[in-house]
DNA sequence: GCGACAG
DNA sequence: ATCTTGTCGC
């Protein structure tokens, strides 16, 4: 079943205010908490796929069991473009979509794991942590790209990383998943650990560079976007 | 001022 | 994110 939703009252309509939200809930992020053990429990990826021309945006949420990767649940929902794209604001475009796929699960998602930032951020408040604070879920963000950041390239076997940098700050690490292939980039969202990040990471990634997490929900996301697009 | 820039 | 064919490799 897909759900439908419109863009939330209030949501933030110019860069500007945008900023000032992520200011003002960035003191709600909970960090170095222990969260849910790598490996035990639910594991949930989301994701998000859009048609611009069409003003189209569909989100989907794939709980697996955290010990077998099995698929448990999936749910998705379509909605208009609530913002558009632009590098530190990319939360205010995939929220909205994202917490009604979430709202229509059966069962709890356990820690999330997102497609992009949490710490790691310019303002320390990325997609993750923002997902985080709304949620009061566990949240991680595994990245595909360095962004801004800094780093120097891994050893070479898998689960191997290096301090990912903002400056002279570690906001996350860039962690290699397979062995010689480009590492991906996790940072804290909220209530969870950088060293129990980078294990959810490795725990999800028993095949590929992305976690199985993100690549059920990308699948997902684009065929809910397909059918309610269509041809 | 110019370029870079999660998805 | 998205536009897009074939191709190399496990």
């Amino acid at each position: 079943m897909t759900t439908t939703v419109g863009i939330p009252a209030g949501w933030p309509a110019t860069e500007e205010r945008a900023r000032a939200v992520q200011d003002e809930l960035r003191e709600k992020v909970v960090l170095d908490e222990p969260g849910p053990p790598p490996g035990t429990g639910h594991v949930t990826g989301v994701d998000v796929a859009y048609d611009d021309d069409r003003d189209v945006v569909a989100a989907a949420a794939v709980v697996l069991d955290a010990a077998t990767l099995r698929v448990v649940a999936e749910a998705t929902a379509v909605g208009r473009v609530s913002f558009p794209y632009v590098p530190g604001l990319l939360a205010f475009r995939e929220i909205p979509t994202v917490l009604a796929a979430l709202g229509a699960l059966p069962c709890p998602p356990g820690t999330v794991v997102c497609d992009g930032y949490g710490l790691a951020h310019p303002r320390r408040f990325g997609l993750a942590s923002h997902l985080g604070v709304l949620t009061g879920l566990p949240t991680i963000g595994v990245a595909k790209n360095p962004f801004t950041f800094t780093y120097d390239d891994p050893d070479t076997p898998r689960g191997s990383s290096s301090p990912l940098l903002a400056g002279p700050d570690e906001v996350g690490r860039a962690l290699r998943t397979r062995d010689g292939v480009k590492p991906v980039f996790v940072s804290v969202g909220h209530r969870t650990t950088l060293a129990d990040a980078c294990a959810h990471t490795l725990a999800l990634t028993p095949a590929h560079r992305l976690p199985e997490t993100t690549r059920r929900a990308d699948a997902l996301c684009r065929r809910a976007l397909r059918e309610a697009t269509g041809p």
